[in-house]
DNA sequence: CAACGGACCTGCCTGC
DNA sequence: TGCAGGCAGGTCCGTT
């Protein structure tokens, strides 16, 4: 499920259930993700009051009274807010059960996904101190792009898709994003001009930020029971038509394989 | 150093 | 029907 837009819709979605309230417990079922869980979180956790949900890239920041718990959701993880009588299964692996009688429930099959927490700057963490700029910030564009690209032979999607370049933008909004700027995904970072990359930022800011609206109209069903974002039902003008007629010349879509993930793309469209 | 392949893990779909 | 193989939205680590 989650890129971006994702994890901030997920954000959207627990804060205000989350925000204020004292943790009374958490439920480690099963603590073997990307990293384990630490086995005294939950002492640790007990009692504390949360006070912010913020976002950094992909990791959601739960500030509590004393530190962080940082929150990725790898590959497939999602969350939910549930009544904590709700009857785990297989993959529910951790719930934090919060004062005003509801749990944030961490659902992740295959575990690529962690928790962990720090009582220092989070933002300092080893997982997140390398982390490029917010691409949603108003100061990133595409002249940060072009410098981090010079004297690069990357080709331009794998760089798209490098957090310490811009975080956030995984496969599928790589996709979208060089589609929607015309530039084919297998052109070398270095030798795309600047113009072309203040056109790609702007791709990847209308792409993430379209993305967020839509899920924010699913942010209801989310907070609800389904927890899932408005993924499925957003509008994909590239990722996933392979064969089909591209939505802009007619012509058809083409599948390559780039750093083991599928790319997308128009040969008369993207250059 | 940049760049790439492999590893992590489970579920689901396809094709034989 | 069963089973093998490939693939999936992310990230880190090792090797060239």
């Amino acid at each position: 499920m989650p890129e971006l837009p994702e994890v901030e819709t997920a954000r959207r979605g627990i804060e205000p259930h989350l925000l204020g309230q004292r943790i009374e417990r958490l439920v480690v079922r099963e603590p073997r993700l990307r990293l384990p869980v630490p086995s005294d979180l939950a002492g640790v956790l007990a009692g504390r009051v949360i006070e912010e949900v913020n976002r950094r890239g992909k990791y959601l920041l739960i500030r509590v009274s004393g530190g962080t718990i940082i929150l990725h959701l790898g590959m497939s993880g999602s969350l939910r807010i549930v009544s904590p009588e709700r009857p785990a299964e297989r993959h529910d692996h951790v719930d934090l059960v919060l004062a005003n009688g509801v749990a944030l429930r961490f659902t992740d099959p295959r575990r690529f996904g962690l928790l962990v927490w720090t009582t220092e700057n989070p933002l300092k963490h080893p997982l997140l101190a390398h982390l490029g700029p917010e691409p949603l910030d108003a100061a990133w564009d595409g002249a940060a792009l072009w410098a981090a690209a010079k004297g690069k032979r990357v080709a331009i999607k794998g760089m798209l898709m490098d957090a310490n370049v811009v975080v956030g933008v995984g496969n599928i909004y790589a996709n979208e994003s060089l589609f929607m700027a015309g530039i084919h995904p297998g052109r070398a970072a270095g030798r795309i001009s600047l113009p072309r990359y203040l056109r790609l930022a702007d791709a990847v800011k209308e792409v993430l930020s379209r993305s967020i609206e839509q899920g924010g109209t699913t942010l209801r069903d989310f907070v609800a029971e389904d927890g899932r974002p408005g993924y499925f039902s957003q509008s994909l003008k590239i990722y996933g038509r392979s064969d089909q007629p591209c939505l802009s010349c007619g012509g058809p879509i083409r599948e390559i394989r780039q750093f083991g993930r599928a790319t997308y793309y128009c040969p008369a469209c993207q250059r």
